[in-house]
RNA sequence: GUGGGUAUGGCUCAGUUGGUUAGAGCGCUAGGUUGUGGCCCUGGAGACCGUGGGUUCGAGUCCCACUACUCACCCCA
């Protein structure tokens, strides 16, 4: 127990680190491209936030949330998802005075919920994630739809199939929900026990029912019933959308978990043979700034699951392989040669060169398997022979071919070779 | 929250109808080559057999409970 990581949650071994490293830095290339910077929120905020802002319905609030008092009294939950944070911080720091749209990012944030694990999913899991706010035209649903596309791209997936739909704003979706109900209420008595609840609660939902998804082809669309401004949205984003050249399904089952959202939904999903894994979600907010008592400001923004997205990678077989750890491993025999050693080693560091010696002082055979697990590209050999011949004995271990090296020249051999 | 599966060295797994010192491969480590990696050979370290009860002369093996892990549902990233 005690040397048992809490359920649901993982470390990232330094085996494994350069590739959270890899996908950071992919989030971090392409929000730069498309102008945003980079926004970090707490880990926990008051918990009315999430209540009030992703909703007191919804499961991710009923159920899920890591919630406890602080010592002082107050209601602590560590957050569920990235959006409602920023949405606090955008209107705490008055960045509605700001030029508008204020875009930003977030790269491997903490999100937390208490649910049980399972594969791709994690009670601490992390996020990269955008939000605009302040933008209205359908061009920023396109382009956050577009960097979206761009981040996975650059983490070697490029196939990700992605479905779009227009859940509507709250005038028409109030209409669609009485027509939908009528629609539903003869078949209510064949529909599964949860959908059965969804039907007063949020009855949009039991159109996400995998359960009993044949009965329900026939149903009205929300798309079908979109007020005229909603409508005019949607097909701007679809022309947006085509004009840059990003293929797309709309799928009117599409619906999110989170109360925020309004028009513009979108999922990218990876079809596994095992199933299919949602790696990025997001969708259009714009009553969230105002229901958090900010002005009235809409906003736009996507979460996507790091850990997704790594288990993503490896089951398309794009894996980066790991980067080599030292470019040069230097192995030595002797006292005397040991000291030269560790002088090689720091000149070759301060070129610039990945370099390191042996440390538990073992057998220059040992010293040469080690060099060799460790995937050094090059050893260097220092003995007294050496020393005494000022050289240094240059082996490639992929060649295996052995050289000997004036010891003035090694480091800036070693530098060009990089 | 609901349902299934699993639990034996670091890893992957054997372990017969309960029977005496619990094995293998890989990995780690040392040596064979007193100055050289990968292949080969030899040795070594490393296991309270998930935990706690029970049955039995005797339990890794049978029974019960618990815990953990895992998969699926719900939900979602």
């Amino acid at each position: 127990m005690l040397t048992q990581a809490p359920k649901g949650t993982q470390d990232v071994l330094p085996r494994d680190s350069y590739r959270w490293q890899a996908v950071e830095q992919a989030m971090r290339d392409a929000a730069a491209l498309y102008g945003y910077r980079e926004i970090r929120t707490p880990m926990f905020e008051h918990t009315e936030l999430f209540q009030r802002g992703v909703g007191d319905t919804t499961d991710v609030v009923q159920k899920e949330m890591y919630t406890f008092n602080d010592k002082g009294g107050r209601s602590i939950t560590l957050k569920p998802e990235g959006t409602a944070g920023a949405a606090r911080a955008f209107i705490e720091a008055h960045m509605f005075a700001d030029p508008l749209p204020a875009k930003m990012y977030y790269v491997s944030a903490p999100a937390f919920r208490y649910e049980r694990p399972q594969a791709g999913r994690l009670r601490q899991f992390h996020q990269h994630g955008v939000e605009v706010f302040g933008a209205k035209d359908a061009t920023v649903d396109a382009e956050v739809i577009a960097l979206a596309m761009d981040v996975l791209k650059r983490c070697g997936l490029g196939g990700l199939r992605l479905a779009i739909n227009s859940i509507g704003c709250p005038n028409c979706r109030a209409a669609y929900h009485d027509k939908l109900k009528a629609w539903l209420k003869p078949l209510l008595p064949s529909l599964c026990k949860t959908c059965g609840e969804r039907y007063e609660r949020n009855p949009l939902r039991i159109l996400d029912c995998k359960e009993d998804a044949d009965k329900l082809t026939d149903a009205p669309a929300m798309l079908d019933s979109l007020c005229d401004d909603c409508k005019a949205h949607f097909d701007k984003l679809r022309a947006n959308l085509d004009a840059m050249g990003i293929a797309y399904t709309v799928d009117p089952r599409i619906v999110r978990g989170l109360d925020y959202y309004t028009k513009t939904v979108f999922e990218i999903i990876t079809d596994a043979p095992e199933g299919s894994l949602t790696v990025c979600g997001g969708g259009r907010y714009d009553g969230l700034v105002s229901e958090l008592g900010g002005p009235e400001t809409c906003g736009i923004g996507f979460g996507m699951g790091v850990e997704r997205l790594l288990m993503v990678q490896d089951a398309a077989g794009v894996t980066p392989p790991a980067p080599r750890l030292y470019d040069a491993f230097v192995c030595t025999l002797g006292d005397k040669a040991r000291l030269e050693g560790l002088k090689l080693v720091t000149e070759l560091r301060q070129s610039g060169v990945k370099a390191d010696l042996d440390h538990a002082a073992r057998s220059l055979k040992a010293q040469f398997k080690y060099a060799d697990k460790m995937g050094a590209q090059y050893v260097l050999t220092l003995a007294d022979d050496e020393i005494a011949k000022g050289v240094v004995k240059l082996r490639d271990m992929e060649k295996s071919e052995e050289t000997e090296i004036p010891r003035s020249e090694i480091t800036d051999l070693m530098k060009s070779r990089l």
